[in-house]
DNA sequence: CCTCCTTGTGGAATCGATTACACGACCTCG
DNA sequence: CGAGGTCGTGTAATCGATTCCACAAGGAGG
């Protein structure tokens, strides 16, 4: 592959002059601009961006760490995220920690050593003693959708809260009383808030929350399903299951079809994460669906403010309720799903 | 950053003998050894991947330009491909092409840019200069899924033919004469070899397979509604739709659905690519499956035999019919969906 | 006409690693 | 006891770019 020292010499001019006409210093005269460029059309050369990165220092790439790929909300996030990232000319290196710090530790170390400019976490864990080090390194991080709290970090995140309140008036409306929630792992951000904001929107109508009803999932199908069978096996059952995450919703809705049993009418279900497949179940599952794309684009643009020297900016952005048919009929008419 | 020099200077040695510790070189003492590794504990040294990559000419990097992220059997074709990948040593950069070829040229240039040591490409089109210029001038690559004609890379991919014949069985033996597909983009030989494949099953139960009842999408869910539509407009519509990727048949299901009409009293519905959640949509949808996780650490295998100098193997596994409900009740006894 | 400045260019240092080569110390064997 | 090895180490070249600095040529201004 042609370096800059063969394009040097097919145009007759020093390394020095194709490095400037490359990166368009002003001081290059007409004549040898159009020589260089000449030689880089005939020898096809195309400079080495890991030498560029070692004398720049700057690689122009971020590192995308997520929990699980699989799941469509970080899949449309990555996707997100590489579209911002391309438009401001970064490009994007994936990990994929599948829930596991170790192994989210491993892409942490790796898109580190790689040099990379920037970092884009979304934590599965309260934070891991190389995650702490690489912050307090100067290393560029922004947090999206999880955090970990008290590390200084912008996070860019949705508030579910509202919708929440939403989701559960929703719930109260059509004579829901015993509501349970599958809860995420108790070491992520999302896992514990989404909690704490079910219990409060049920406190604000007198309903209760009992220890019973809270199962403990970790964001993946199978534990939803477990969860479920759990509940269902209870002397009271709750009459609606809200996951916190749309997998362990699809874990549940298997557990409930394995007994026979029918959504809604045997259990109500809503999930938080709406994606696109929820209109497609038997039945549309109502959600509460995050703006993922806008929080990608937040996230990069927030971590590039960083990385270029401005202020980088934490956000936050509202959650929404969309209402389908997963939880009973004649829904209240807060919000309809539209496709 | 500490670089190889500070932990030099801290273990009292030259360069030369940090580095042969760090890359286990036999003649070290073993004195020398401990004071080195010492002093990188000390210092938290980690070696500088891009020098050493400007100086190895490896970059440990594999890159995976695929057609859509949001596609589930990408996703899980990426993530078989990062597990791999990680197993034998290397980081995977991933391209999202959205279908489109000019930013499918755009991650291949900005790959190798990089210098990623391997290329495992699912060609969204019938090959750019771009990329047979790659492949002539050596950089090792790989077709997954989908591949270019003529061009001498190994492939990758999963045949759908037998399992297609299945399906046609299936459908027959259900009553169904009237059969249409949804076919992917031409350039592509995915896009065509599910037709071709198609027509040949229908001939063997002496079916034909007329112009109307082909229609042109393109892989996106979009594309699956129109033509359901067209076929749905048609003096007699089929009464089959078999979508040649998972997203058109969502599509499809959509239309149907828009009409008021049912799946599959009023119209059958059979995909190409199963997924997880055609088990959970109304009908379950009957698919055929390709072994996913097998070709994405198939296709690793053989780019890295090939980057490590190996000779590198075309793979081609079998695919197979998972029958459910949405083409009929009563299916004959071929293969059940287990989950 | 001589200085001073601007403009264009090349030489060489530099980034952080790897590795060929040289060299001194010590060992072994005839 | 000396020749020839082996072992451990350091010096320096190298990868392919960027960029500081020096310098030559030419123009402007006094």
């Amino acid at each position: 592959m042609a370096s800059i020292k063969d394009v040097a010499a097919e145009a007759g001019v020093s390394v020095a002059t194709v490095s400037r006409v490359l990166n368009d210093h002003p001081s290059v005269s007409a004549d040898a601009r159009t020589r260089v460029l000449a030689a880089v059309k005939t020898l096809g050369y195309r400079p080495n961006a890991v030498a560029r990165s070692l004398r720049t220092d700057q690689t122009h790439t971020l590192g995308l760490v997520i929990s699980d790929v699989l799941n469509p909300y970080f899949g449309e996030l990555a996707r997100s995220v590489e579209e911002e990232a391309r438009a401001l000319g970064y490009s994007v290196i994936i990990g994929n920690a599948d829930e596991r710090p170790d192994l989210q530790d491993h892409h942490v170390r790796s898109l580190i050593d790689r040099r990379i400019d920037g970092l884009l976490v979304s934590p599965t864990d309260g934070g891991s003693p190389l995650m702490l080090d690489a912050v307090r390194a100067g290393t560029p991080m922004v947090f999206v959708d999880r955090w970990i709290p008290g590390v200084a970090v912008p996070v860019v995140r949705a508030d579910g809260r509202a919708a929440v309140r939403e989701l559960v008036a929703h719930l109260h409306a059509l004579g829901h009383r015993r509501l349970a929630i599958i809860a995420g792992p108790a070491a992520t951000t999302t896992g514990q808030e989404r909690v704490v904001a079910f219990r409060e929107a049920l406190e604000a109508y007198g309903l209760e929350l009992p220890e019973t009803y809270i199962g403990q999932g970790d964001f993946q199908a199978e534990s939803g399903r477990r969860v479920t069978e759990g509940f269902l096996d209870l002397p009271e059952p709750p009459e609606v299951v809200f996951a916190a995450d749309n997998l362990m919703a699809l874990g549940a809705l298997d557990a409930v079809r394995a007994r026979g049993l029918r959504v809604p009418e045997d259990l109500a279900l809503a999930a938080f994460d709406d994606i696109p497949w929820f209109v497609h179940t038997d039945p549309p599952i109502t959600a509460i669906a995050q703006p993922t794309g806008e929080l990608g684009r937040a996230a990069v643009r927030a971590l590039v403010d960083r990385i270029e020297g401005r202020p980088p900016e934490s956000v936050t952005l509202p959650a929404r309720l969309v209402v389908r048919r997963s939880c009973g009929e004649n829904p209240t008419p807060v919000q309809r799903s539209t496709s």
